[in-house]
DNA sequence: GATGTATAGTTACCTAGGTAACTAATTCTA
DNA sequence: TAGAATTAGTTACCTAGGTAACTATACATC
């Protein structure tokens, strides 16, 4: 039976957040909080909202996420002059976190790619940005 | 801030997933339910566990969606010699819908696709197909 | 033939995505 | 400036993926 394109994208990405879960899991974290760890780590302090365009997840999905990485005393919530948001700022803990989970996921993400010449991965990159438009 | 390569697939796969659902809506489909029929159309009967095999997804997934089917009527699970199986087929309302959602599968997927030279097409499938067997 | 192992499927429970509808605060506008 | 519209965030509830542990049947082996 042959595969169509997007079947085929489906499976690779199933696969590849189940591996990447597994790596991430020696440090306690799901590749969703990894997103927004990351995330926080590039801009210091932002908001939910920030978050979710950036990350293209709807609002209720980075509540309940980043609702868990307070639990775990990864990120803290500060009032804002705007009472409405509250913007979300790393702690100590989820630095350090940052740190070991960041070597984790580049190892993985390296051991991926090597092997694929540079030219393919840039093409597919190009074709998935393409596609990407096109969707919305 | 620069995006990975495997961000950008991410990204890319919910956006689509949530474009085909809202497709799918139309006969009131979800995406996993739809590769599920299509893979039953393709096959006459199976079973639970080639159907995992195939889609590689875990059982338990797949259970609670065939169990969705069934409900709306879509398939049938009839017993089998083997005791412990018991073989999935779709119905005449099954059969029937996939000929509706398959329009508009194929509709949704050539629209996207337009535009994106054959050979980007199939270097990006070949790229796609090397990191999944690296996954393994 | 009894026992141990493998297989098909289910149940319970976890995270990740979505939509709809809501509150509270802010901003826009007539 | 009062009222309307927008925005930030939350709550409730849906499907989709996962793991762990289980039952029942089938098969293998001693």
């Amino acid at each position: 039976m042959v595969q169509s394109f997007f079947q085929r994208n489906l499976q690779f990405n199933r696969s590849f957040k189940k591996k990447l879960n597994e790596q991430l899991m020696k440090v306690g974290l799901y590749h969703s909080q990894w997103s927004i760890i990351y995330y926080l780590k590039q801009f210091d302090t932002t908001t939910l909202v920030e978050i979710s365009n950036y990350l293209d997840v709807e609002k209720p999905t980075i509540t309940r996420t980043v609702n868990r990485l307070e639990e775990q005393q990864l990120v803290v919530k500060i009032p804002s002059e705007d009472k409405r948001e509250r913007r979300i700022q790393l702690t100590g803990k989820g630095l350090a976190l940052y740190e070991e989970a960041k070597q984790i996921v580049d190892a993985f993400e390296r051991s991926l790619l090597t092997g694929i010449p540079d030219d393919d991965q840039k093409k597919t990159v190009e074709v998935m940005q393409l596609l990407l438009e096109k969707l919305k």
